[in-house]
DNA sequence: ATTATCTATAGATCTATAGATAATGC
DNA sequence: ATTATCTATAGATCTATAGATAATGC
């Protein structure tokens, strides 16, 4: 559906290019991406993100009702695998809470930083804070939610005051998503590397 | 100079209001910070600075030349302080390089979350990767050249490999400019103990 | 007939300059 | 005379809509 190679329906393209393989819409959504990772959302115009796509400014409108449709997507499609690895964690009680930290932490910077535009830059994004993204931020802090419940588990978690599990939890949870930050000034470093130490950094930070 | 509450030379301004004590020019720049940090750069028009500021759009030029101007002031006034107290402890060596790492990371969150805006934010700005602010990121990296050699320094990193090193100071300073993102999501915690907290946590993961 | 695209453009900005104006200073 | 500000605006965008067009589908 949309993608398939074969001959298209409707008026051709402007500028002819290899198909990508991508339904149009999914084409807007890289381009998004890549733009607003390396610009920033304000300072990308609907005719850059168009473009980048392979497509006219205003042909964008077909698929999307403007920029912060495609903001919003991105925002809850980078966080929603999170959460659901999280979920699984949290219920799976065959294993050490310090484990199923350790993992969650893993698969939380190899999602962030392992995809081809560095997509957890998005939450570093000024605009991301605005109340239009509440679905963003719903799941964001159940998936910090999860932190806490897996730090509050752990031994050295177990007998925390409130204010200190909640201080534990700020700072686990600004390493994971403050690594984006490094991601960003070192790129090629591998990812799985740094996903693990990340991991093993998060569990000294717990106390573990 | 330019201060003082007396008569002032010039047409006065269309909205008179109390004065602030502050120059034109640091006028411009307390605006500039604060909608910077919470709107972004590139959200943030030249109007709506000058505005804040208690000035007309058209007047601001008279003191700066544009909005870049003043994030790059901002970028350096907000680093220098830094990098100022890093080399005073790099040199110190009276005390242990351990104590020497945990009060630099501690200062560093001071700084960062301390002042009226939250200033650290202006570094997550998307824009700031630009070589405009060449300047800036000369200091920046200065500053994490310290922590690294700091982290050397200590029992934990003094045999460790070039790679490994500099893995452990990526994550050490990703947490620190990590912890904006904390802050922000809580800014009603007292900076002290949240700094102190961090410091810690910093050291854990540095393996002291 | 339906569809996906295009071109053209109105209306709303936003920046930066030109030139006028209202103070103080001498 | 000097200065800090103002008002006005040209020129350059940028967004979102209107309407035309070039394909396929029946």
């Amino acid at each position: 559906m949309g993608t398939g190679g074969g001959r298209r329906v409707g008026r051709p393209r402007a500028e002819r290019r290899p198909d990508s393989g991508l339904s149009p819409r999914d084409e807007l959504l890289t381009a998004a991406a890549e733009l607003f990772t390396t610009r920033g959302y304000a300072a990308t115009t609907t005719r850059a993100v168009a473009e980048r796509a392979g497509m006219r400014q205003a042909s964008m409108y077909h698929y999307v009702s403007g920029k912060e449709e495609l903001l919003a997507e991105l925002l809850e499609s980078t966080v929603t695998p999170s959460l659901s690895c999280a979920r699984d964690l949290l219920a799976d009680d065959t294993a050490p809470a310090e484990d199923r930290l350790w993992e969650l932490c893993r698969t939380d910077v190899e999602l962030l930083c392992g995809g081809p535009h560095n997509l957890g830059g998005l939450y570093l994004l000024p605009e991301v804070r605005s109340e239009r993204f509440a679905g963003f931020h719903a799941v964001r802090s159940e998936l910090k939610d999860t932190y806490r419940q897996l730090i509050a588990a752990t031994r050295a978690g177990s007998g925390l005051a409130k204010g200190e599990l909640d201080l534990r939890t700020d700072l686990v949870f600004g390493l994971i998503e403050g690594v984006i930050l490094v991601h960003r000034s070192d790129p090629d470093r591998p990812v799985s590397v740094f996903a693990e130490a990340t991991a093993d950094a998060a569990l000294r930070i717990a106390g573990v």
